[in-house]
DNA sequence: TCTTGACCCTCCCATGATTGGAAGGTTTAC
DNA sequence: GTAAACCTTCCAATCATGGGAGGGTCAAGA
């Protein structure tokens, strides 16, 4: 099979397959004669496996762990599961983060009159030399979120 | 004023500060003789604004459209409102992805023993052939959410 | 057999916001 | 006068992903 078979079986694209080649998440293929990569069922599985992964917002360094348990067929379910609630927690700490600013904002928005006019509290608030209201004390680390 | 004074006045890094000038977000500065920028109380309060903003989650572009409302005395507050409640529906689509990671993920964690035997339900999940039960169906984009 | 289009390859670049560091000039306080 | 604490610019890295250029390969049809 080559890259573009395995990309459209295992919802993984052609790019990011060789991406996660090139950093070792997963290990070099064969190659035909022709350099072209070659996978097999088994290396789909394998990629499906990273793609739900992914899904549930794992990082690629916990992918690696993820993988490596997987494979193991000694490992402690403890150890996965570990991993997955450290995640919970970052997902959760993430969620509330996300919750405090809109919150805010959508108080702030609640008391614009959002019509013709210049008053406006939401660029009041933001000009303020006061504390930002209740909810918002940011983690600024998490900044514009990702890409829309 | 000089750089870092500003910086600590407005809670935005003196590193940022000079990214900021140079995408165009704040206006050059005045230099003195050797090249030094100097700040102002006003340049503060609008540094002040744009780290309010960056907290409440909006993009730089956001703050850039924020600014120049804030800065015109004629502009219409539903201009202002509607970046702010367009915001507030990234957040509030970026809080249901999570949820339902978190969830999905919880679930899991839920049904593993985690202990020392090796059986799991995580990763018989993970390399399930079938869709993500219930919650997941991710946006795939929004990734490993940002950097830990 | 030749051509064409659909693949594949490797590089490099860009994203967004931010931090880090190197190499070098300036100011300030002792 | 010197050392520490500033400042300057430029470059690199982060994280996961996509885009594209420039070039090779393969399969199907004329």
């Amino acid at each position: 099979m080559n890259i573009g078979q395995a990309a459209s079986a295992s919802g993984v694209s052609a790019k990011m397959i060789r991406y996660y080649e090139s950093i070792g998440l997963i290990p070099k293929t064969v190659r035909t004669e022709s350099g072209y990569r070659v996978y097999s069922h088994h290396d789909v599985h394998t990629l499906r496996f990273i793609r739900r992964a992914r899904d549930l917002g794992f990082s690629v360094e916990q992918i690696a762990d993820l993988v490596s348990l997987w494979r193991d067929r000694e490992r402690a379910s403890k150890d996965v599961k570990a991993i997955a609630l450290d995640h919970v927690h970052v997902l959760e700490r993430k969620i509330r983060e996300l919750q405090e600013m809109a919150l805010t904002l959508k108080h702030l928005a609640d008391h614009c009159h959002g019509d013709s006019r210049p008053h406006c509290p939401i660029l009041e608030e933001l000009a303020s030399e006061d504390p930002l209201p209740v909810h918002v004390k940011t983690d600024a680390k998490f900044g514009a979120l990702g890409k829309a």
